[in-house]
RNA sequence: GGCGCUAUCGUCUAGUGGCCUAGGACGUCGCCCUCUCAAGGCGAAAACACGGGUUCGACUCCCGUUAGCGCUACCA
């Protein structure tokens, strides 16, 4: 018997890095598990040796904890459920397969790869479904004996029921039937004494209590496979919940050839891990109203399987930019400084060479214009360098014959001013440019081309008073030189 | 090919028979603000795949067609 308590799982497979759609199946296992008061538990699938990656146990964990989905069972932290990796089960499926093979709803079969693959091909030929065509499945004891002793390697095929049709309620899609004649022999214990997934999936989901499987769409057409495993032990069923599919933008299964899909790629380019989590959330379910900005405790508090939608949804990046701005944008200046200083550092920059103060500045003057850290100096390298290149587009929009003058005259106002805030800087512009009999955006302009060496930013009065008296001076003095 | 799932603006989506002249968001375009670039404000273009039913009334229910996707391994 089930218990009341929600426990659900992410079951990937060590074979790489996490995928953004992994990202998003382990997101809504979470989310449930949270918001329903229930345990989100990690189990690595390894019964492929020959798929298996050195460290992609390691590299999913850290990737997981990197985005905030803490599990409460699984690898490391361990549980009353483990082993929680399956290689480390192989005796627990080894001895519910001789369950099975007792009640004689499991069978061995003795036929090799090559046997099999001709009768793929022959029955392709014939426009036949692809099916065991069941021919050990009439062995005799004498047979099977005789094979066994022989060493001849094996495997175990659950025997489908001829004429049934197997129900099952799926939360998010209804419920789906599927006749059992369509349903193959599925090996459920391979001949290297592995269990295939169907089996340890099954087998694991009961043994560790598991209420609700929740996984993607692409594993609905063998949910009867896994109905069939669970009556035949009589078992009660585990809820199903089938998730849509992460496309690419032309409408295909989300995969590498069409841009990044591990999660790692993302969080290289400075994706924010909320971002990226707000984001993914938001690719099959909705909060029913209009708000589109949520933190990860937020979505706890909100997600519901009901509200998971049926289709397909493309993993379209420009929308997890605008998010990216959007948490970024939001996050304490604190933190935002820390990363900043990380950034630069990385960079190649010396970070001691500023403030905290500096930089702060620098932060609150660039805020609503940039969607990642390295934007900082992507587009406002000129707070932590000098210029030494003047944009030729700006030159030829914004300087004049005369401009060189009126910034020395400029310089020199700038000069006098003793201890200069923004509106010191903007009061002695404002008072040069009548002086000058000229519009302040003939200083203006050229300032800014000056001490940034581009046409666009901040407001110039911020970038001057965070530049400070001498750097401004200097950068004028430079720019004069060599603008020509 | 077979089986299954799905089908609202370019994209993510709201919509559970009358509140729909189909709403929001991203992106795109225009205007405003303005020293530039952003941000912000205002506005525009942009969708119910098609055909039958059911109903007084269908985006909403049913059937079919079409299309897309998934599965069809001793992979998960």
């Amino acid at each position: 018997m089930i218990s009341d308590e929600v426990r659900v799982r992410f079951a990937p497979s060590p074979t790489g890095f996490l995928h953004v759609g992994g990202l998003r199946t382990a997101l809504f296992n979470y989310l449930f598990a949270r918001n329903s008061g229930g345990k989100f538990i990690l189990r690595i699938e390894d019964t492929d040796r020959a798929r298996y990656v050195e460290g992609a146990v390691d590299n999913l964990i850290t990737t997981l904890r990197w985005a905030g989905l803490d599990y409460d069972e699984g690898p490391v932290v361990g549980g009353d459920f483990g082993p929680y990796v399956q290689s480390e089960r192989l005796a627990i499926y080894k001895k519910h397969v001789d369950v099975l093979l007792e009640k004689r709803v499991a069978y061995r079969c003795f036929c090799t790869p090559e046997r099999l693959d001709a009768m793929r091909k022959e029955q392709e030929k014939k426009k036949l479904q692809p099916k065991y065509d069941r021919t050990c499945l009439s062995l005799s004891e004498n047979e099977i004996e005789a094979n066994l002793s022989a060493g001849k390697p094996y495997v175990v095929r659950l025997k489908v029921p001829d004429n049934v049709t197997i129900k099952f309620s799926d939360i998010i899609r209804g419920d789906v039937e599927f006749a059992s004649e369509r349903v193959d022999d599925q090996v459920l214990l391979k001949s290297d004494g592995y269990p295939t997934y169907h089996l340890a999936n099954v087998v694991d989901d009961h043994l560790m209590n598991i209420s609700h499987v929740i996984r993607g769409e692409e594993w609905l057409s063998s949910t009867p496979k896994h109905v069939l495993l669970y009556e035949a032990f009589g078992w009660e069923l585990p809820k199903f919940a089938h998730l849509p599919l992460l496309l690419n933008p032309d409408r295909s299964k989300l995969s590498k050839r069409q841009g990044d899909v591990a999660v790692e790629d993302y969080r290289d380019k400075g994706y924010l891990k909320e971002a990226l989590v707000n984001f993914v959330a938001l690719l099959g379910w909705n909060p029913g109203d209009d708000r589109e900005i949520f933190s990860l405790s937020e979505l706890e508090n909100e997600f519901s399987l009901e509200k998971v939608n049926k289709s397909g949804a493309v993993f379209n990046v420009e929308k997890l930019d605008w998010l990216n701005f959007q948490h970024l944008r939001s996050k304490p200046g604190d933190e935002v400084l820390d990363m900043l200083k990380e950034h630069l550092a990385v960079s190649g920059i010396d970070v001691t060479r500023f403030r905290d103060d500096y930089l702060k500045e620098v932060i609150t003057a660039m805020r609503e214009r940039v969607s990642f850290i390295k934007d900082y100096t992507g587009k406002s390298p000129y707070f932590f360098t000098p210029p030494t290149e003047y944009d030729p587009a700006v030159i030829r929009k914004r300087w004049k014959p005369e401009s060189a003058d009126y910034l020395k005259r400029l310089a020199g106002e700038f000069s006098a001013l003793d201890n200069p805030g923004k509106s010191d800087f903007e009061n002695a512009l404002h008072r040069t440019a009548e002086e000058l009999k000229i519009q302040n955006g003939d200083l203006i302009h050229p300032l800014r081309l000056a001490v940034s060496g581009m046409g666009e930013g901040p407001g110039l009065f911020d970038v001057v008073s965070i530049l400070g008296k001498e750097e401004t001076v200097r950068r004028i003095n430079a720019a004069v030189e060599r603008i020509k």
